[in-house]
DNA sequence: ACCTCCCGCCATGCT
DNA sequence: AGCATGGCGGGAGGT
């Protein structure tokens, strides 16, 4: 992780793969990774030692060591790694040196529980790799090599692989043997799943789990159950397609048993868990809500608690890889409930990229290269499967994909890595260590940006600002910005959010036509479910956004105020894949992200307004609402255009659904009292727009690992709800994230957080927010929940 | 006591 | 049969 930027391209790990007895190989050592690249093939592999801590000249080497130097329990843990080294991966050594010590030194030496934890099996696993490796070399992986030099169990890495799997960043070579891709097609998959979730109507699901809970809430008798009709009908009517696996071309299972074995649940689990983060407007997403959803797909029938439970297991496997990749951090949302663990997505802000518009991150060379022709090939199969998920290709396909592969190393070779290098910066967020830490390693990372990027950041910094000029938020994601320039005429203002609840044209499965540039996606579906697919039917009228918010809200609204959220999304972002070649681009996307919280921040306000009206009385104004999500919204509209997507409209509906009415809307609003009169949702995007968003419960996220993406503490009000309201949604499409456009301070703003966050030491809570970007700054203006005033205002609120 | 999630048994399915 | 995969959930470490 942290040192990616030496590994950029650099063969993977060919030490591994020449290497003859992997034992000696550092399994602990490569921890936080860093590699060297020069790994001859054939050379015995270097001690771990060396590598590890020999790292000084790199920025990354002088964080760790600073982290090092203050955190015991990193120190520790580096003493462990020595000691490991010194017996370097063998059993004999290391059991050798255990009789030596005493029965507590024995255990001290023993690897905490901690430091055998997924996430960190993950870093080091991902350390070993660059994250933009050159396809011309040699990327491949095998399993069971990895397994030892990491000193685990093979069992282990399957865990770490599949995932990395569902987000192509490897494909099955054969057995044993994976490729690796690194990130160069995770933009583009990542803009896949987001189309896909929003055909799922993940949003929408979301939004029915708030909502049953809120009721339940209110229901003092009725016991919490995980099984809800809602869920089951969602799930069996709406067509919700059972699918499988969003394959990307090119990267897709090639060995054909593990295209047959069964569910690959895994994989399917983690994409969808990937889906949901992207669908929901404040990016964060509760374990609950995740596995209540991922079993309601599945067999609504059997749920049950143990199913819940194994559920839950498995989504915080998933959540380790992925916050390994800086995908998302752990959070915890306060609600009435209490504390939920949820996790916050950090990674990159993408746009859908379903039909056709391109892929979210064409920059790579190769990746296009890779695209054009897998369009074709993708269509082909998709409906291969019959009887359950196939995922078994016709053989001209593989051919196809080996061809494209091929070409795909020529064309790679040279390309992207000159920019990439930075991203060791953000995968130094990655390596976990204790929270405390977080705000000084924050602090090194902020001087090493600094020193080692500040060209870039100027560079984000101007990025940002076109994209704040843009009509929508999302837009700011690199893709976008690729997007606005290629086809302007594309982007659709923010106002544009569909209000209409268009039915899926995707739906049957299958393929996502990729851009011009883009590859397509297959989806692969169950054949009954694609048919299914299409109505998006029940569940569109019966959303109810925010109700359940608002029920929350009281409950939570004491706890509202708390928490402290780290943004660090700018930062993280931002470092995150600073070697990245669309550095810029990516920022954007980050900034995107902090922005989303701007309206979140409002509604914690809002969450201090009392409201406490009667259950009853709320239960009212949810059946209000719903009435009116029918009327005005369709859930899946929403969804569909989660932070006012230019591509995403375009591309999803092929019809590029006007906004009705932006005064309907408005008016509908504030006639129910969504929001105040005062407050108008635009249409489009444009100053005075209003983000509003319905998510009326405040809740205070609370940045876990603070470690892991800087910590900075910053508060980020987030209404848990806001993940589904799809009012919430669809308003906050219009304002909240596209600010206005971009007024020089905003940019300022951004520039400012950008180099500031992460540092700053922890802010007070109610300090703050100024590190979302300039965009949020503006207060926006009161939404009107039932009971409940939200202030929706971007700005900072302090 | 609850949250996390490691660990490894064992089913599944390919070779 | 043997091996690769990976579902699954008991139960233990952490807080």
């Amino acid at each position: 992780m942290e040192n990616e930027k030496e590994n950029l391209f650099f063969e993977p790990h060919k030490r591994g793969l020449v290497k003859t007895p992997l034992k000696e190989s550092t399994a602990a050592n490569i921890v936080l990774a860093e590699i060297q690249p020069d790994f001859g093939p054939l050379t015995t592999p270097t001690k771990p030692k060396e590598i590890s801590q020999g790292e000084p000249w790199t920025p990354t080497a002088n964080l760790k060591m600073l982290i090092s130097a203050v955190s015991p329990e990193i120190r520790y843990r580096d003493q462990k790694r020595g000691l490991f080294d010194n017996g370097n991966g063998l059993p004999e050594a290391r059991d050798c040196l255990h009789e030596h010590l005493s029965g507590d030194e024995y255990e001290k030496s023993q690897p905490s529980r901690k430091e055998k934890s997924l996430g960190l099996l993950c870093h080091k696993f991902l350390a070993r790799y660059p994250n933009y490796p050159n396809p011309a070399v040699n990327n491949d992986i095998c399993l069971d090599e990895v397994a030892e030099e990491l000193n685990v169990e093979r069992r282990r890495i399957y865990d770490i692989v599949n995932v990395l799997e569902s987000l192509h960043m490897v494909s099955r070579l054969a057995k044993n043997r994976y490729t690796w891709h690194g990130r160069h097609n995770l933009n583009q998959t990542l803009g896949t799943l987001k189309s896909v979730g929003e055909e799922n109507k993940y949003a929408e699901q979301i939004m029915m789990i708030k909502k049953k809970e809120y009721e339940q809430e209110f229901d003092f008798s009725k016991s919490y159950r995980i099984e809800d009709p809602i869920i089951k009908s969602n799930t069996g009517q709406n067509g919700h397609p059972d699918m499988c696996f969003v394959e990307l071309p090119g990267v897709e299972f090639r060995a054909a048993s593990v295209n047959s074995r069964k569910d690959k649940s895994l994989r399917v689990m983690s994409q969808k868990f990937v889906m949901l983060f992207l669908v929901s407007t404040p990016q964060i997403v509760s374990l609950e809500v995740a596995a209540k959803i991922l079993i309601g797909e599945d067999h609504v029938e059997d749920l049950d608690k143990s199913k819940f439970k194994t559920k839950i297991r498995r989504l915080y496997d998933i959540a380790n890889v992925l916050s390994s990749l800086d995908l998302i951090k752990k959070v915890h949302v306060t609600e009435e409930r209490g504390r939920k663990p949820a996790f916050k997505w950090t990674g990159p802000e993408i746009s859908p990229n379903p039909s056709g518009l391109g892929p979210v991150l064409p920059f790579a060379p190769s990746d296009l290269e890779g695209r054009r022709s897998s369009k074709e090939n993708c269509a082909k199969n998709l409906f291969s499967a019959r009887g359950r998920p196939n995922f078994t290709r016709h053989p001209s396909l593989i051919k196809l994909v080996k061809s494209i592969e091929s070409d795909r190393r020529k064309i790679n070779s040279a390309p992207t890595s000159p920019i990439k290098t930075n991203k060791a910066e953000s995968s130094q967020n990655s390596v976990p260590f204790p929270s405390k830490m977080a705000q000084l390693a924050a602090i090194c990372k902020m001087q090493l940006e600094e020193q080692s990027s500040e060209p870039r950041k100027k560079v984000k910094v101007q990025l940002a600002r076109s994209g704040h000029c843009k009509p929508v938020a999302p837009l700011d994601t690199p893709a976008n910005a690729e997007l606005e320039m290629t086809a302007p005429s594309l982007i659709q203002p923010l106002g544009v959010v569909p209000l209409i609840p268009s039915p899926l044209p995707s739906a049957v499965p299958v393929i996502l036509p990729q851009a011009p540039s883009g590859p397509s996606y297959a989806i692969y579906l169950q054949p009954a479910q694609a048919q299914t697919m299409t109505p998006p039917q029940g569940l569109s009228p019966t959303v109810c956004p925010t109700p359940s918010s608002n029920a929350t809200r009281s409950k939570g609204s004491t706890d509202t105020t708390t928490e402290n959220a780290a943004n660090d999304a700018p930062k993280s972002s931002a470092s995150a894949r600073p070697g990245s070649l669309l550095p810029g681009l990516e920022r954007q996307g980050t900034k995107n992200r902090d922005r989303e919280p701007a309206g979140e921040r409002g509604s914690k306000r809002a969450s201090m307004l009392e409201d406490n009206g009667s259950k009853r009385k709320f239960k009212e104004d949810l059946k209000g609402l719903e009435n009116v999500s029918t009327l005005m919204v369709s859930p899946t509209s929403v969804a569909a255009v989660p932070v006012g997507n230019s591509s995403a409209l375009t591309s999803s509906h092929p019809v590029p659904v006007q906004n009705p009415s932006s005064a309907v809307v408005n008016f509908t609003l504030q006639h129910l009292g969504l929001i105040s009169p005062g407050m108008q949702v635009s249409a489009s995007p444009g100053p005075g727009t209003v983000p509003v968003s319905p998510r009326i419960e405040a809740v205070s996220v609370t940045p876990e690992n603070a470690g892991t993406q800087q910590g900075r503490a910053t508060k980020y009000d987030v209404s848990v709800l806001g993940q589904n309201q799809t009012n919430g949604q669809s308003v906050a499409v219009t304002g909240a994230q596209q600010p206005v456009p971009v007024t020089p301070k905003g940019s300022q703003l951004v520039a400012e957080s950008f180099f500031r966050t992460p540092g700053g030491p922890t802010k007070p809570k109610g300090s703050s927010c100024v590190d979302f970007d300039g965009a949020n700054n503006t207060s926006i203006g009161t939404l009107f929940v039932p009971q409940r005033k939200l202030e929706v205002s971007t700005e900072d609120v302090h």
